[in-house]
DNA sequence: TTTGTAATGTTATACTATTGCATTTGTTAT
DNA sequence: ATAACAAATGCAATAGTATAACATTACAAA
């Protein structure tokens, strides 16, 4: 995808995740990489909605599901997750955001709705090369441009 | 400005922390609100290097020079400097920069090298419309873009 | 000088993230 | 199969970042 989506908010969960998750599955298979147990069961806590969720919040969830867990086990999980694409890391919040797209090693900006907290991603390769060509007038080589915009999402503007 | 700048190693600070001084009073006296002492002096110590400085940092500095203080008290000064845009936020390393130019209120990107922890700053219109317009298409009002852009400077590619 | 607001002080605590080391699990080669 | 190795997890402690709540002081305008 070249343009954006924000997360509706009567979206259907449910088959949200299991399309997640079946993309999970192949990406790891093709990556060689392993999802085990507890990385798809923090990959769907996360995904289970489109809002920031925070590496605590997740632990909140894994123990009223009876999966207690110290909190370096989830950062560790988070860490294996934004590594193969899974997850984004939202600084601004320091929170975690499923990624529900394949965008192969492209960098992504995230559209964040400070009414209702969800997340949504665009994929504006334009504004990564302009970013890549000014910071390179100045002798700058980009690695990883980090893009955060809050804002308010349609649905909270009509609200 | 509209191109980029990023701190060469060899910076005068004394003749730099000088002019943001000027740069600040100026600007608090046209803005009506208080520079305060201790507001001064943090900025001095964020100004003071053009690294990203965390806010226990701070602490430490004023604590050599005999200010002792608590976190909450730089975070207060640092909320200030940050509203009136002479200090800028780095999401991605909870830290600070000290600003040593008029945006007004245009949206700044900023530049943050990996090898020796220097910040610079761009000020791309275009990158921040093309981001509202983006925005935009997806029915979000876009009210704060928060750019970072992780890499290697100039100074530090060449070594 | 009173009066109200902005700024600061003080203490405690909440929230976010990592280190170090022991143990288990899964994979590969023998 | 099983030995040997690497990856993943468990566990406890602690480091690092940020805010809450409430008391006090400094400043500016009436």
């Amino acid at each position: 995808m070249t343009s954006g989506s924000f997360p509706k908010p009567e979206h259907d969960h449910q088959r949200c995740v299991a399309r997640l998750v079946r993309h999970a599955e192949q990406l790891c298979i093709k990556a060689g990489v392993r999802l085990t147990v507890q990385r798809l069961a923090i990959l769907k806590i996360i995904g289970s909605s489109h809002k920031a969720t925070g590496a605590y919040d997740v632990l909140e969830v894994m123990a009223k599901q009876g999966q207690r867990a110290a909190p370096v086990t989830v950062y560790r999980a988070l860490d294996f997750l934004i590594s193969v694409g899974l997850v984004h890391r939202i600084s601004s919040l320091n929170a975690f955001i499923a990624c529900h797209h394949s965008h192969g090693s492209n960098p992504v900006q995230l559209l964040i709705c400070k009414a209702c907290g969800g997340v949504g991603e665009l994929e504006l390769p334009a504004v990564t090369r302009a970013l890549k060509e000014a910071a390179g007038k100045a002798g700058f080589s980009v690695d990883e441009p980090v893009v955060e915009v809050t804002g308010v999402c349609a649905h909270c503007c009509a609200a």
